[in-house]
DNA sequence: TGAAATAGGACTGAAATAGTCTGATATAAA
DNA sequence: TTTATATCAGACTATTTCAGTCCTATTTCA
C-alpha cells in the first residue's frame, strides 16, 4: 500500500513538537498527546522507540520528559522511519531476512533488482529530508 | 509499511512477461500463471484491472489473451501502481477522499504539506521508471 | 455445440496495524 | 519517607488490509 504507518506520522509530529518547543526544557509525552490529540499510550510507545534509536533523550521521574539528541536539521526522515517502521522496503525480498533465495517466483522474478534501484532512490529522498523541513 | 502490494509485484511481472514474449500473439493468464507460479485467479484479476486502465488489451474467447497497448518504454511504473494500488499515497490525508479537513490532529498536523513534497518526489521516481527497465 | 478464454462479484483466512491495559521503575518535591 | 508524576515495557485486543479462493457468466473460435 506504500504508506507510512500512523506510528511514523505520530513520531514525526512528536519530534516536531519537541523541536518547536525547544526552550531547553523537557517535553512530556502527555503534552504531545494532548497537544496533537493522539493517544497517550501510543505516543509514549513511540517516544520510547525513538529513545532506543537515540533520536531523543529521555528523563525519567517528575520533571522528566524528552529532548532531541541533535538539532532538527541533523535528524533525517530516514532515521525516524528506520526507528519506527519494522520494514520499510518496497518489496518483501529486499529486507534483511528475505534473501534472494526466498523468492518462489521463477528463480527470483527479476523485477527485484530494478525495484532495488527504485528503493534506493526513495531512501535517498528520505535521507535528504530533515526534521527542519517539517517544521 | 511503505510496501508495494503483491498485486503490484505480480502486475509488473505479468506486464514484463507479455513484453518479453511479444511475438504479436496474445499471452494468456494461464501462461503467466504457470510461468511465474502465481495463482491463476489472482493473475487474471490483475490483468483485468490493467485492462480497465488501458495498459493491456484483452481478447476474449478461444485464442484470446492479452497484449500491451503500448511499447514497454512508454509504460511507466506509476501507471501500473495507479491501476493496482487503491491508495498509493504515503499518508491517508493525501488521497482523493481524505481532505485536509479530515485530519483530526491539531487542525491538520502540519506535517502534511512537507510530506506532500516527499510524495511528489517519490511519484517522480515512479514516473521515470519504465517497463523497459525491468526487463 | 463444446472447449478455452476473459469478466467479475462474493467470500475467507491470515497478517499487519492501531490502540488499550496493566504493572514496574525512576525521580523530584513536599 | 512518602507521594505525585514521569518513563519503561510487555501482553493483549479490535480493526483493517491483503492475498488468495470459489463460483458463475460471457465471449469466441473451431
Amino acid at each position: 500500500m506504500l504508506k507510512l504507518s500512523k506510528k511514523t506520522e505520530y513520531a514525526l509530529m512528536a519530534v516536531k513538537y519537541i523541536a518547536m518547543n525547544n526552550g531547553g526544557n523537557c517535553i512530556t509525552a502527555k503534552e504531545i498527546s494532548s497537544g496533537y490529540k493522539i493517544s497517550f499510550e501510543l505516543v509514549s510507545k513511540i517516544l520510547q522507540q525513538l529513545t532506543k534509536f537515540n533520536l531523543v533523550q529521555s528523563f525519567q521521574g517528575v520533571k522528566g520528559g524528552y529532548t532531541l539528541t541533535r538539532s532538527p536539521n541533523e535528524i533525517t526522515l530516514i532515521e525516524i522511519i528506520k526507528a519506527i517502521e519494522p520494514n520499510y522496503y518496497i518489496t518483501d525480498c529486499m529486507g534483511d531476512t528475505g534473501s534472494v533465495n526466498d523468492c518462489e517466483h521463477f528463480d527470483c522474478c527479476m523485477i527485484r533488482s530494478p525495484l532495488m534501484k527504485v528503493q534506493k532512490q526513495i531512501e535517498s529522498i528520505f535521507k535528504q529530508t530533515t526534521i527542519n523541513e517539517i517544521i
